[in-house]
DNA sequence: TCTGGGGTCCTAGGACCC
DNA sequence: TCTGGGGTCCTAGGACCC
C-alpha cells in the first residue's frame, strides 16, 4: 500500500454528450438537458459546452437559461440510454483493471499501480482517452494523482478531453492558491463559516492547524485539513457502489398540493416506484421515510419502522400514508418522497420473515394502467445519477 | 416564473438503561 | 425523597455531491 497511482475519469457533459452522440446534428450547438422541460420549474440539469460558454451554468432553472441563450436547444434526459452507455463506459475501463471504482453514473476511480506495465501513466490515460472517444463518441478528462482526492481534483482542471497529473510535491504551489470551495467536500455554507474564521484559501486550511478546524468542523475538518496536504488514504473499492443504504423516488407536483385527496395518488405513484426499484435489486426495507417540502421550501422528514423487512407496493403505500396523515401540518405542499431505508438483501433476510415477505411480494406491484397514468401526470423519473 | 431528483455522511439531542 | 454519570441507540436535520 505505498505508492499509489490512481486515475479518476469523469465523462465531461454526460447527459448532452450521449445527445450529441446519438445525434450528430446538435454538435457544436448550445444544448442543454432539462427535466420537467415542458412544464414549469424545469431545471437544466447539463449544458453543453457551447451552452456553457453563454454563460450556462447547471442547475439553472430553465427559463433562466432561455433568457440567458435564446437559441438553447432543449432535450429531455432519455436516463435508460445514459444508462447503457455508461455500463459501456465501465466495460472499458475495466479492460484496463480490476480495481475500478463507479462514483456516480458518469465518473469513477482506478488504481492503475499495478496494471501498468511500464506504460508511462499519461501514455495509458492517453490512450483510455482515445478509446472512449472511439468507441462511443463521449469525451472524458483524466486526472492521476498518488490519491482519490488529488485525481479528482486534477480531473476538474481540464474540461473537455484534459489528462492533469497532481503531485503530492505539487500540492503547495497548484492546490493552496484555490479558495476553500474548490476543494471537494466543501460547499456553499462551509466556506462561509471558514470565511469567518479568515480561512479563505486551501492553503490557509493547511496552514490553521488540525485542531482549529476540528473544533469547528469535528471529524470533517480533520478530513479538510488532511486533504489541504494532499493526503488521502481512501482506497480504491471496486465493491463500494454495489451497496444501497436507501432507495427513494420524489416528485415537484405540477401545483401545490392542499388536501390529503391531492397527495394521495402521488403517494400511491411514489410506492409503486419505490417497491419496483426495491425489488429489482432484491432487498427489502426495514424502514420508510416520507419527506414533505412545502411550498415555503421548508422540508420536513419523518420516518417509521417497517413491521418486518418487505418490498411490496401496497403495504409501502399503507405505511407512506400513515406516516402523511400523521406528519403533514396542513400546509402547501411542494414536493413528496418516499425512500426505503435500511435495506437488507433478500437472501439475508432472517429465514421467517423471508416467507412471509415473499408471500406479500407475489400480490405484487401492479404497473397498471393506473400507475402509467399517474406517471404522466406526474412525470417520469429524473435521476440524475442513479446506478440501475 | 427561482430553485429537480437520487444519494451519502455527520451531528445534535432525546430516550433509555445501568 | 429527588437524584450522578456513562453509554448506546434512534431520529431528524443539515451539508454536500452529481
Amino acid at each position: 500500500m505505498s505508492h499509489r497511482i490512481i486515475f479518476h475519469i469523469d465523462l465531461n457533459s454526460f447527459y448532452a454528450s450521449v445527445e450529441a452522440a446519438d445525434d450528430s446534428s446538435l454538435k457544436g450547438k448550445p444544448l442543454a438537458i432539462a427535466g420537467n422541460a415542458k412544464k414549469r420549474k424545469g431545471i437544466v440539469v447539463t449544458a453543453s459546452y457551447e451552452a456553457k460558454r453563454k454563460g450556462i451554468k447547471p442547475p439553472v432553472p430553465l427559463w433562466e437559461a432561455k433568457r440567458a441563450c435564446p437559441d438553447l436547444i432543449v432535450r429531455e434526459p432519455r436516463f435508460f440510454r445514459y444508462r447503457e452507455m455508461s455500463a459501456r463506459f465501465f466495460e472499458i475501463l475495466r479492460t484496463k483493471t480490476e480495481l475500478v471504482e463507479p462514483v456516480s453514473i458518469d465518473e469513477g476511480y482506478l488504481d492503475m499501480t499495478d496494471s501498468l506495465n511500464e506504460q508511462h501513466p499519461i501514455a495509458a490515460a492517453e490512450a483510455i482517452q482515445q478509446q472512449i472517444l472511439d468507441e462511443l463518441d463521449l469525451p472524458c478528462s483524466i486526472g492521476i494523482g498518488p490519491n482519490k482526492f488529488l485525481a479528482k481534483t486534477a480531473s476538474d482542471w481540464k474540461k473537455p478531453l484534459g489528462i492533469t497529473v497532481l503531485r503530492k510535491r505539487d500540492v503547495q504551489q497548484l492546490l493552496w492558491p484555490l479558495s476553500c470551495e474548490e476543494m471537494h467536500g466543501i460547499g456553499a455554507r462551509t466556506a462561509e463559516k471558514l470565511k469567518q474564521l479568515d480561512i479563505e484559501t486551501i492553503g490557509d486550511i493547511a496552514a490553521c492547524g488540525e485542531k482549529k478546524l476540528k473544533d469547528a468542523f469535528g471529524t470533517s475538518g480533520e478530513r479538510m485539513f488532511q486533504k489541504a496536504w494532499g493526503i488521502d488514504k481512501r482506497q480504491v473499492d471496486p465493491e463500494a457502489a454495489e451497496e444501497f443504504k436507501s432507495i427513494g423516488n420524489s416528485r415537484t407536483l405540477p401545483e401545490d398540493a392542499v388536501s390529503l385527496e391531492d397527495m394521495k395518488p402521488v403517494m400511491h405513484l411514489l410506492a409503486s416506484l419505490v417497491a419496483e426499484r426495491l425489488h429489482k435489486k432484491h432487498v427489502y426495507a426495514s424502514g420508510l421515510q416520507l419527506t414533505i417540502r412545502y411550498s415555503t421550501w421548508e422540508t420536513v422528514q419523518r420516518s417509521t419502522r417497517l413491521p418486518y423487512p418487505l418490498s411490496d407496493h401496497k403495504t409501502i403505500e399503507t405505511y407512506a400514508n400513515e406516516l402523511l396523515e400523521t406528519y403533514w401540518n396542513g400546509g402547501r405542499v411542494r414536493l413528496l418522497g418516499l425512500t426505503g431505508i435500511d435495506l437488507i438483501e433478500k437472501g439475508n433476510a432472517v429465514k421467517q420473515l423471508d416467507l412471509f415477505s415473499y408471500e406479500q411480494d407475489k400480490n405484487e406491484w401492479d404497473k397498471d394502467e393506473h400507475v402509467r397514468k399517474l406517471q404522466d401526470r406526474f412525470g417520469a423519473s429524473v435521476v440524475r445519477r442513479g446506478y440501475y
